[in-house]
DNA sequence: AAACCGGGGGG
DNA sequence: CCCCCAGGTTT
């Protein structure tokens, strides 16, 4: 490549230290390193793409133990997927997820194509970095990786200035990427790069002093690992408004609506939302028989990457609904069916009963 | 409160 | 090339 940074160490040197490093230090017990295949690697993979690890394992082992197979994965409804996903957040990962499950099940002959990046990158939800990861852990073809520790890692190293989210330096850490990976033992030298970004090279407080680099580390030498990575230029969020219909049956169930397939919380249920008072007004006239309004809960607030949303709870009982109700379910509390929640909402659910709303093992 | 994260999509 | 979109965790 033209345009990479020259190497702080020849790629053989750099794959002696990191390997050994892993050897004492890396991760050798993850739920998707045994039984290691190219499906349980994937949605690890897609699960762990915006979710640290401990978090992950939880969720991992719950989905695997409901869709062993890719197959039971594809045939599997969306609301049960999601169901699973509730709390991880990026939805479309999940939606992705599924998608794919039965792309490849209709276009690859049930099996992912997982010795090859570029077919791997046709399935939604797998990127470059994803798709690498894929076929370097499942297959030990060589295939580089670049997700955020790598990409903290080889700023610092090569003290590589801008925001790694531009594509001119995204295009550098990739070339350096490329250049170190090394083309024996794939698995572990990915886990490795992953281990070390997440466990020493971190964010902030990096353990530099037993770091096997500290040597060659340009961002070390000046004194300032925590200059790099730089910061993505930020933006200042915007605030939304919106009011959420609570309403209770007198069973004591909530009525929940789907939302639409894609964009915001997408396929996942919710409560009716209104931005004024006057159109959930409205909304009970047309549907609520004997609706009761009891005094508003306290507003609190949901940030969202590109805006805040400053959420309203308006409880109200009815004796039924009366109205024309698509795609909408009474949802018990105390008898929860498999449906995913935005978070903000399993969080107004959560208070109404004493039971968690989490996915429990053996249960989903 | 602010930073972080891999990918999709559109101009 | 640029910007926008999406949510929960960590610091």
């Amino acid at each position: 490549m033209a345009d990479m940074p020259t190497p702080r160490l020849a790629a053989s040197e750099f794959q002696l230290r990191l390997l050994s490093w892993f050897d004492r230090y890396g991760r050798h017990d993850l739920p998707w390193q045994s039984p290691r295949s190219a499906y349980r690697v994937w949605v690890s993979e897609i699960m762990l793409q915006q979710t640290q690890v401990t978090t992950v394992i939880g969720y991992f082992e719950r989905f695997m133990a409901s869709f062993p197979t890719l197959e039971r994965l594809a045939n599997a409804p969306q609301d049960e997927v999601l169901h699973l996903w509730t709390g991880l957040g990026y939805y479309a990962r999940a939606r992705n997820l599924h998608k794919a499950a039965q792309m490849a099940e209709a276009e690859h002959g049930g099996k992912l194509p997982s010795n090859s990046v570029e077919a791997l990158m046709g399935l939604p939800g797998i990127g470059r970095s994803t798709a690498g990861a894929i076929v370097a852990q499942s297959t030990g073809q060589r295939a580089a990786i670049l997700d955020g520790n790598v990409k903290r890692s080889l700023t610092r190293l090569h003290a590589i200035p801008g925001w790694p989210g531009k594509p001119a330096i995204e295009q550098q850490l990739w070339a350096l990427a490329e250049y170190y990976t090394p083309t024996e033992r794939l698995a572990d030298y990915t886990q490795a790069m992953m281990d070390f970004g997440a466990t020493l090279c971190k964010r902030s407080k990096p353990d530099c002093l037993s770091c096997p680099f500290n040597d060659v580390c340009l961002a070390y030498a000046q004194g300032e690992p925590k200059r790099y990575p730089e910061s993505k230029p930020k933006k200042t969020l915007p605030t939304r408004e919106t009011i959420m219909l609570m309403l209770r049956d007198p069973e004591g169930r909530i009525w929940l609506e789907k939302r639409p397939p894609s964009g915001l919380w997408g396929g996942l249920w919710s409560l009716p939302q209104f931005d004024k008072h006057s159109e959930l007004n409205d909304w009970l006239e047309a549907n609520a028989v004997n609706p009761k309004r009891d005094s508003t809960s306290p507003s609190f607030h949901h940030t969202f990457s590109h805006f805040r949303l400053e959420i309203t709870p308006q409880p109200v009982s009815c004796d039924r609904l009366g109205g024309v109700r698509e795609s909408g379910v009474w949802y018990d509390v105390n008898h929860p069916p498999a449906l995913g929640l935005a978070a903000p909402v399993k969080a107004l659910l959560s208070q109404l009963t004493p039971f968690s709303l989490n996915p429990t093992p053996g249960h989903a």
